[in-house]
DNA sequence: ATTATTTTTGCATTCGAAGTCATTATCAAT
DNA sequence: ATTGATAATGACTTCGAATGCAAAAATAAT
């Protein structure tokens, strides 16, 4: 029960033989300390093994250093790619990542007061449900917001996105050009803002191309959801050529169904395209036709942003906008004439 | 300009008629607070918005309610994974992930001073560097540590595991059994120690079956270097029959790049084992035979331990084992007779 | 009604660094 | 040598909640 206690300011104060605003002054930058005080401390400093108490900072400068993170396991499967270019771009910036998850027994309500309590600097929010009544909330404390990948009106929050207008005309034109007229979406969970964009994006595209009345798979962007949503749409009437995934692992799923389960060859067969540019995409049985959302500049900017916010919180919202780039993989091609 | 000062637990007490001190214990459990005091404090905080300052208590408690998670990107992919989970557990015990990312621009050091003045209730390390000096300066400072798939002696934390040695017995096993005489080794980075750990625990387990001076490929645990590795070894003049990877990221490349540039069907002509048990290896163009991680109870255990120890810090390091899951792919099969 | 016991309560202090302000040391300019 | 300007310093207060302690109130026992 030894508990050894820590070293304050004080202690170092004390053994250097200064006052405790004398150290804590060496330890801000650009304050008036002489070079001999300087000097004095860090001995006395590094002989105790002192190092300021990052609390007791927060408390009085009223800045914690630290961003929450607002994840949901709902969301799409990209995200732990995002949590960790977030994490890298916000520690060069000398903020922490506080991690919250939305979908964890707690509700909404209970995290918001959480994150609220811990005096973050700001919130970037990857996680789909989160109303207009709460951004606001935070905007009432001053504390900035970020939406990633979610377009919302009605609130004060900035906003980072990958255009998915764009790349879904991109792809769509693709398989348009191909002669395709049997499409199926499948479109991720209705929960989800970005599957919701997405989906309202391609059948909006499709329209504007020609083809109206598409059918709908929903799944919850899993590989399985994706395999389940094709073989649906399979023992429907209208038997597609090519097909609209609402991310690229559900694309995946969809590619191995059509070639297991009823040995339709890609793109020869079948055209399929995805959406978000994982990894897997480019691997081999794959290669999949997809966009790939520029995720470094979001997130650069996204951390850009907030820390703006953060300094100057009358600044206004900001919203930007990223166009994807298009990955020309193997999984699509002309139109199967059938005989 | 006008900075909405945040509401005190003073301006409670004011509103409600009662002393600072009641507001507080209106806030903690099982403090004496006579059912009208806490009506009336209630009351007052609802009406002003009031939330308790968690650095504020922090403070004075000394108990941060955050533990540090330390990531490196270099890490196996598994991570992400991991990170959920723990937040999940770790949030249900009230404690929130603070994270830290061993391979930004700063160093080691750096680091574990951050980590140190936000002093953080624990510590969860899933990053690789992290040497044994470090992790006692932790423990020094009464801050419990555990290791995560980190067995290492001569410190003072505790680790939770997965049974390499076990996984890849019964791996090497199942491909010995089946006749294998050539092997290839696709191990992780070097400054990985689980890649390490099982190196050593293929090279020994080939061993014990006979089987001395298997040659080893060196990767990062990416499927381009599970590619590359696999390359690298069909220009040696020891042509494998029966690869042993890593992990499964790198045996899918291993795959791809059998499949592609060297006409060789799986398992016919080549068998290939992975471990983790990623997602990855039950799409139907891998089907992968690998262990996978009980990732479930291991960060449940990771979290439990991690907790005793903050309660009762002068508690023994424990050290936590569990087997993987043989999962049956269909990657291996018997070895194919040379003409 | 009186004393003994328990429960509530508020005062004052504490946690550890930062910042305000007035004072003092330092240096250059006259 | 004297003044003025600047740099450096320490005493004191602040941030916001928690807690030891003693006083007060409520309750139980006599």
């Amino acid at each position: 029960m030894i508990s050894k206690k820590s070293v304050t300011s004080y202690d170092v104060a004390k053994a250097a033989g200064v006052s405790q605003s004398a150290v804590s002054r060496v330890y801000r930058e650009g304050l008036s300390v002489s070079q001999k005080t300087r000097e004095k401390v860090l001995a006395a400093a590094n002989a105790l093994g002192y190092k300021p108490n990052a609390i007791a900072r927060m408390l009085i400068t009223k800045r914690s250093g630290m961003v929450a993170v607002i994840l949901s396991s709902r969301a799409n499967l990209i995200y732990p790619e995002v949590l960790s270019l977030l994490n890298k771009r916000l520690s060069e910036k000398n903020e922490r990542v506080l991690l919250f998850n939305l979908d964890d027994a707690a509700g909404l309500d209970d995290i918001l007061e959480q994150i609220w309590t811990f005096q973050v600097d700001g919130v970037i929010a990857l996680a789909a449900h989160f109303d207009n009544e709460s951004i606001n909330k935070f905007k009432d404390h001053n504390i900035p917001v970020i939406l990633y990948n979610r377009r919302v009106t009605g609130n004060s929050a900035s906003s980072v996105c990958c255009n998915h207008e764009q790349g879904l005309n991109d792809l769509i034109k693709i398989l348009h050009d191909f002669g395709h007229k049997q499409f199926l979406v499948v479109a991720g969970p209705t929960e989800s803002d970005v599957a919701q964009e997405r989906l309202e994006c391609s059948i909006k595209s499709l329209a504007n191309k020609g083809h109206t009345d598409v059918p709908i798979e929903y799944g919850d962007f899993s590989y399985d959801s994706g395999r389940k949503a094709f073989a649906a749409s399979m023992q429907s009437s209208a038997i597609p050529t090519a097909v609209i995934c609402g991310n690229d692992t559900m694309a995946i799923g969809v590619i191995d169904e059509a070639r297991q389960n009823y040995g339709l060859r890609i793109p020869e067969d079948l055209s399929i395209v995805g959406f978000d540019g994982v990894n897997a995409v480019f691997w081999h049985s794959y290669q999949l036709t997809t966009v790939k959302q520029p995720l470094e500049q979001m997130t650069k900017a996204a951390v850009d942003i907030l820390l703006e916010q953060i300094e100057s919180p009358e600044n206004p919202a900001q919203l930007r906008v990223w166009s994807g780039s298009l990955i020309k993989g193997n999984t699509v091609g002309p139109v199967r004439n059938e005989k």
